[in-house]
DNA sequence: TATGAATGAGATTTCATTCAT
DNA sequence: AATGAATGAAATCTCATTCAT
């Protein structure tokens, strides 16, 4: 019998959902085991159901996770107190940030599982929820203009998050803003 | 004993490939067990075998099935005798079928496939490529003029995706369009 | 549902082990399914796999099962307190054990199986190696003396081995030991 | 469709067995499927079944044919005109040629066959036919005495067998020899 | 005599989940 | 709060054999 090790209960559910997400993105959730997620962390079985209910529930756990952090840097820099572009770039910024994560690891595993791509996809509303929100401010303040506004942002973060995935040359951060000038219809050179 | 139908292998292999395709959209690949794909024919699982390696095998041929067809659809747009813009929203009306069929049903879909994502995927390549191609003529026709052609047009159909996707009202083919023109900086209307 | 029984993990395997081994040397191991290895213990299909890898692994931990009890047997018959030719004639006495067991067995199997033959190849290799010491060791104390002490000890192993399969008669153990002295050079009647 | 190579039957069938043949001893019978014996031969499946019952019944008659191109050839041996010590001699050559054949293959075979291993012993037992029949002969001619003949041949035959299969130097012809000299109690150099 | 698509029983294997300890 | 042996349903895959052509 292995020496027990006995912890608080919060820190070790936190401890599973962070190695079963690190796992998750490496190896994709269908060739993710559960017994690989407990002998990660060196603990038996049985307490992995102590903690959830079936896989299914860490998975969503796991994603829950992911967002809440992100959610927390974006309000971060909404509510700072930096000039109206720099918003704009360091919400592109971030945004760069997670998709590497993100991908990274997606693209060694070949399996068939959309884990990656609904978190993916749950990162790509929440900043879009925010980039809208900043936006329709921004027209408001009379800072931009734009006819279709929800949607060219819609376009935006999805059309950048593609382009990061495809392009064979990585793309330059200074190509990657002047294209969200070109999309917001603002002055070149404003966000770099 | 059942009775035996014989049919030629190649109809046979199309008629697998067709059931299991309809039924990786439907319920995605995890949930479809190869039983229900030779069960939907009414043939025996053995025959599955003698058509293809495995499950994975029967995977790579679907998804090269789709792609292939819709090949077919864009080359012909591409050399068909029509006017360039006519070309474009062409283009985009074919991309907006592929994405209703693709996605329809990775709606009902709550496993953890990512058939869907990869087919869509390969789709979006495919009329990104010959967007791309479209685009550059019509630059170097002096048809239109961009700074950053294939980002741009990577951007647009992406986003487009998204938007698809995304919006809880549907989007009109009218406000698809005007999108379009406004990301390649075509006149207003000219898709029209 | 069955009432769960947990043992040791090493009874387990062992149990496995033993009940697997007799089945392939009463069926063959070709015949020997797994799902009669776990109903003949009683638990389920899984369990098996809880502790071998696949069908090879068991096959394997089998024979090297069978051989290290005969090594232990050999050993002690050469560390004991016994005059030099009565090892001989124990070494011979084990011998034909063994192989009554291993073939009493093999004889009822008319699958293809060379479970048995690898066997009874190993353990005429061991008994090979204990008594090729032996008799090197009696030769350099000048109890007898052999031009080709390694073959001839081969030969007699092997040649003993054929001779128990296939004489319709049984041979006694006299004319066993008779054939032992004459391969030997030994003098008539000294094993006796 | 292929196009049809009409054959006589006799024709057709040797090809299959001496086809098949080949292939048991090269990848063992268990990993020799129907499939890649129709395939070697360019035929289709069904015409295996038209001229065999099953597996099994290709498995004897490839046995059989190996073993009755043995007869003949030791059948030559005995009507030949040679004398006595040379025919012994000529036997054990014979023996040590078919040993090569039947075991440089099946080393490589790790599967669990005994196709091999029936063969080897069949074309034993009928090479100690031969040879009992020969040293019986020999004692009521007076060319030599025995206490156990035919018990001293068995061992003989058998222990020369798995002298070639295991000793890791190969066994000169002249070793041999003298220890089939040894074993008959025949003078030193006789059979050189 | 010959073809090869089709059969189907059954084997091995996987792994999320349970529960006696 | 923790262990890990045990479960069992279900999945993938194999291949000797059959039979419509």
């Amino acid at each position: 019998m292995k020496t027990r090790i006995v912890k608080q209960p919060d820190e070790r559910k936190s401890e599973i959902i962070k190695t079963a997400g690190r796992l998750f993105l490496q190896k994709g959730v269908h060739n993710t085991k559960i017994s690989e997620i407990v002998e990660t962390i060196g603990v038996a079985k049985g307490l992995f159901y102590y903690y959830f209910k079936s896989k299914d529930d860490v998975i969503s756990a796991v994603i829950e996770h992911f967002i809440s952090e992100l959610d927390v840097v974006l309000s971060n820099i909404l509510s700072s107190d930096i000039n109206y572009y720099k918003k704009i770039s360091k919400f592109i910024d971030t945004y760069v940030q997670i998709r590497r994560m993100f991908n990274k690891n997606s693209c060694n595993n070949n399996d068939n599982d959309n884990f990656s791509y609904i978190l993916l996809k749950k990162s790509n509303n929440l900043i879009l929820s925010y980039l809208k929100l900043l936006i329709s401010t921004g027209i408001s303040k009379g800072l931009l203009r734009l006819r279709y506004p929800d949607e060219t942002v819609t376009m935006l973060v999805y059309g950048l998050n593609e382009l990061m995935d495809s392009s064979q040359k990585k793309i330059g951060r200074a190509v990657m803003l002047a294209l969200v000038e070109q999309s917001l219809s603002l002055p070149c050179g404003i966000l770099a």
